[in-house]
DNA sequence: CTGAAAGCGCTTACAG
DNA sequence: CTGAAAGCGCTTACAG
């Protein structure tokens, strides 16, 4: 291999001018900076990272715990996964890929060996076992999901409860009175999907104060059981006009529990759905929707953490809680209700 | 951070003592091993990684160099990355994901600062621009995917030349004389996508031979284009009475259409396809297919290239082409054709 | 069975 | 504006 000893020796100058010429720590002359990117560019001289980090305690790489979950829908993680490699390699650091059984002890294992400057944890839970080892490693970590104890961390997501609040009220605005909310199924609470109560709850409150009556469900999040699941909501709420989704699984079922009902949309029901823009790409979904904003998240995620890592944030000051606020994707599944 | 030296003065050994304790490099006596092991329990001590690489030229990072392509299903891509992340850690090593748009310049990047000790690259075209760089670097690779040129590097893939031919000789035993087989769109082929005329080529071939009229056809990979498609094809040869898709959009796409024409399978039409398993539960497919088998071909290609890296393969010895043989997941969508 | 020392390649404080 | 030297933490050949 190359080093900076071989590159020195070819332009004729000491190791040390030739580290200074490419980092710029210090002022070289026009023709010795020359010589020496001339023979970086000639020998192909690339930085031993391996030196460079015991040096410096810098490693530019990050680590990014995805979990994958069943239940969980893989494009969507892919696409957070996909915002975060891209936007780390833009700001100069690599991406370690952790989809660790152990997190907790990945997350101890990576700090200790010094291979990684920062964390982004995916797929946070209410309670997250990987939190305290986060805590107490003393390295930047970055979360993309909502947590119940925030401290110490940076924390991005979507704004869940402006999302309840918002498919209520825009259903409400265009005149519906009478609404089903189907949630994803009880064990992904359990496991600590907390947004999903998170939008529940909030939901709710808005439709009391509406005076809506809105009737919410928890669903299996595949067929054949979800499938069951819609054409039982809809048989016991036969006034419902508007029809709420934070449930993957159902928006994707959804078409053929219509078909095969003989019900149109927004004709006869309204629907809005909770999911990413790939989701509804993939299932090709024609119903308007609040988007994850899967990789707006990751991007800012990782630049928060790399403003972090270089010391652009003064380490005293709190940190971030930023829920992105919900935008309604139109996809032109909404209208007013059906007159009676 | 603790060090070495902190576990050798906190066991009262030398430096070096400490380390081939670990190791087990050399013997050391037991008693001396226990009260290492005590320290580094207590110190909570964890190899700096970077001083190791730099001693030792190895770092037990792995680089996944992943594509993520429009028309790509994602859940299948996410599948080899799981298989390889976990096979790799299984192993001792961690996984760097690089989705580079300059997979070439990546290449030896890493290569050059010696951050990983091997290469895995998935969605591997015919033509691939990643494969010069990485043959060039002298450090292990290997492909998921079959390019045309595969010399110095060893290779994973699905056999999609058997694949064709069993397609068309399973319908054929089970009676049918007339099938419908459609592909990826050409630019997938164009892309590189050499599996697809593979699986064509050796069904078209195979049908020939035993008097089967093959009608084939690329496809569009989403809706609504595919739908059409599908229709399209069935239009235009009333008499085929078998479905072979190498195209996952057309298998997704296929229940809706079935329904709408009032066909039912098998009864009215055999249906083969081509997915991974993944792909057939997110869409709740009814078709039996032949697996993809990405979790396998993952595991399959880091445990190569781990062999490799450590040395239990002779550098001299010819690299592996393995093409594992096709399997039909049986799901009951093929039956003897309808009596005329 | 154990220890003192060298050196991997880099960056940067020290010296001029 | 440039150079000689130290030291990051590790492993292993050298010495006993």
């Amino acid at each position: 291999m190359v080093t900076i000893g071989d590159v020195a020796k070819a332009a004729g100058v000491s190791r040390s001018t030739a580290s200074y010429a490419l980092s710029g720590k210090r002022p070289i002359s026009p023709e010795v900076t020359d010589r020496v990117l001339a023979a970086v560019e000639q020998l192909g001289y690339t930085p031993n990272a391996g030196a460079r980090a015991l040096r410096t305690s810098q490693t530019q790489v990050l680590a990014l715990f995805a979990r994958f979950v069943e239940d969980e829908f893989a494009p969507a993680m892919l696409e957070y996964i996909k915002g975060v490699t891209d936007t780390a390699r833009e700001l100069g650091y690599d991406t370690l890929l952790v989809s660790d059984e152990d997190g907790p002890g990945a997350i101890r294992r990576l700090s200790g060996s010094q291979m990684v400057d920062g964390f982004v944890l995916l797929n946070v839970a209410e309670e997250d076992d990987r939190l305290e080892p986060l805590r107490s490693v003393h390295r930047p970590g970055t979360l993309v999901g909502l947590p119940g104890d925030t401290h110490g961390v940076d924390v991005f997501d979507l704004d869940f409860e402006a999302s309840g609040r918002l498919m209520v009220e825009h259903m409400h605005g265009l005149g519906h009175r009478e609404m089903i909310l189907v949630s994803q199924p009880e064990d992904v609470v359990r496991r600590g999907g907390a947004y999903v109560w998170r939008l529940a709850d909030t939901a709710k409150a808005k439709a009391d104060e509406l005076g809506v009556d809105l009737h919410h469900y928890f669903a299996a999040s595949s067929q054949p059981g979800i499938g069951e699941d819609l054409h039982r909501f809809l048989d016991a709420h036969p006034h419902a006009t508007a029809l709420l989704l934070n449930n993957e699984g159902a928006a994707a079922a959804l078409p053929a529990v219509l078909q095969e009902r003989g019900l149109s949309v927004p004709h006869d029901l309204s629907v809005i759905g909770r999911y990413s823009d790939v989701f509804a790409r993939t299932f090709s979904l024609p119903f308007s929707a609040i988007d994850s904003a899967a990789d707006r998240l990751g991007r800012h995620a990782v630049q928060q953490l790399v403003d972090r890592i270089e010391g652009r944030i003064d380490a005293a000051a709190p940190h971030t809680v930023e829920l992105i606020a919900p935008e309604i994707h139109d996809r032109g599944s909404m209208a007013a209700p059906p007159a009676v």
